[in-house]
DNA sequence: TGGACATGTTGATGTGGATCAAACCAATTC
DNA sequence: GAATTGGTTTGATCCACATCAACATGTCCA
């Protein structure tokens, strides 16, 4: 066996130079700063935590203290109802930032679950508000993060309160694709993460007709569907479901 | 008539001292500051802007500058698809803060329209992010009243999701009833200042359903209604609404 | 290797809310 | 006070999606 200890210091050596180092650096914080301001940066998030598939990151209810940036790894943030009904409330991969729905309570009001082993940078949110009243362009790139959640679940309402299922699952895909691209993944090939069930828990609807939905747009020719492998075979098409008429 | 001028003048001078003899302070800017903190905040709202019923504070792809503290009357915000389709992301009475969707994009993602004449104040953006670097605490409320906002609309979320409709209105008379609490007025009579349209659409469902609905909750002899006037009789009754099986 | 269990597909049937249509009501306007 | 207009209510019918059910496939692990 090796010797735990050793094997820990490399790993925070590694941590070290966790945000200078790392490739992800546009999407969870801000470019364009200077050495020193990066040096900062790199005191903030001084800790990385492995959460293996099925693991929470936090739970409803649970005391908020820090965000967490999505390191690597794939999660789906969920809503429970005293009925026990619960909801997905949107699906995150890297470079996302989870946990800013606990800041306004100083409690977490979701769960925050990895679909695959993964990983998260850790940001304690004390210091995250300490060094965004030093640096500007951190304070400005949280306040962005912030409002583009807000508009992204301004999105997701409109999903859910004025299209069919077909638009709906549609503009999921296209919406999939979109975030794979400006990762650099491919944008017609990629590997759902989350089950059936899942993705129709998003989009209010039953797994079957999200099921039937991808048969469906399988015998329309707009993607090749095998399991949780989707291709992306017509992306035109797949945009003209959106805002048509049903039939 | 009067001269125009002086008006002004003594509008003006009503205005300089907004925040600090405003009765909503606590709503919308932190409580607990000094009369110097209370000073430079003073400093940051020196616009307050009349918006007559029917007109918008601002619109969607609109640039963004300012954001904006309701200081009396009603809103609705509104997104348009491209097909005409829109939809009613949320109703906002005084104290709420409109604007922070353009935040990340510095441009304005949906359209904020008044229900009835109303007053909006003015704050500008950069000068808030300038004040909240040097208060702590206008920083950390500013960051909770954002977090607040994505976690309502995870309950928008949920509602349009996995509810019901007659547990989508009853959720949203609760709601209403609570806001109008909480801003001293009675909770358990309104008058609603939207079309059982924009109730609706807000929903996700249509006009006709909504009338229903509200037929049905008054033979149920939980709610009285007639036309906008709402009178809440049974606020269990309508709470055991919520989570209830169909029929 | 096989069998237990989670996940996915597909068909048959049911239903909640949409749609279509016709009055009704209150508030303005002429 | 008749006519117009915007909003609301109510009934009859329809349909998109849910529900129920059977089976197929994949995955995990003894």
């Amino acid at each position: 066996m090796n010797p735990p200890k050793l094997a820990k210091v490399i790993d925070i050596h590694a941590l070290k130079n966790a945000c200078s180092n790392c490739s992800l650096r546009e999407m969870c914080l801000p470019t364009g700063l200077s050495q020193d301001e990066i040096e900062k940066l790199d005191q903030m998030v001084y800790t990385r935590k492995r959460v293996k598939r099925g693991d929470s990151v936090y739970r409803s209810e649970e005391k908020f203290g820090s965000l967490y940036a999505v390191r690597s790894g794939f999660f789906k943030t969920t809503l429970v109802m005293e009925d026990g009904r619960d909801q997905v409330t949107g699906f995150h991969m890297a470079g996302d930032m989870l946990g800013m729905d606990g800041i306004g309570t100083d409690q977490h009001s979701c769960n925050a679950v990895a679909l695959e082993d993964s990983e998260v940078c850790v940001i304690p949110y004390a210091r995250l508000e300490e060094l965004s009243r030093e640096l500007y362009v951190l304070q400005q790139h949280f306040h962005k993060v912030m409002s583009r959640e807000i508009v992204r679940e301004h999105g997701v309402m409109l999903l859910l309160g004025s299209m069919r299922a077909e638009e709906r699952l549609a503009a999921f895909l296209l919406n999939l694709s979109q975030r794979f691209t400006s990762r650099g993944y491919s944008a017609t090939e990629f590997n759902l993460r989350m089950t059936r069930e899942e993705i129709g828990s998003y989009l209010g609807l039953k797994l079957e007709t999200v099921s039937r939905t991808f048969s469906k747009f399988q015998e329309d020719g707009f993607i090749g569907v095998q399991q949780k492998n989707i291709r992306i075979l017509d992306k035109n098409g797949l945009k003209s479901v959106l805002g048509r008429e049903p039939g």
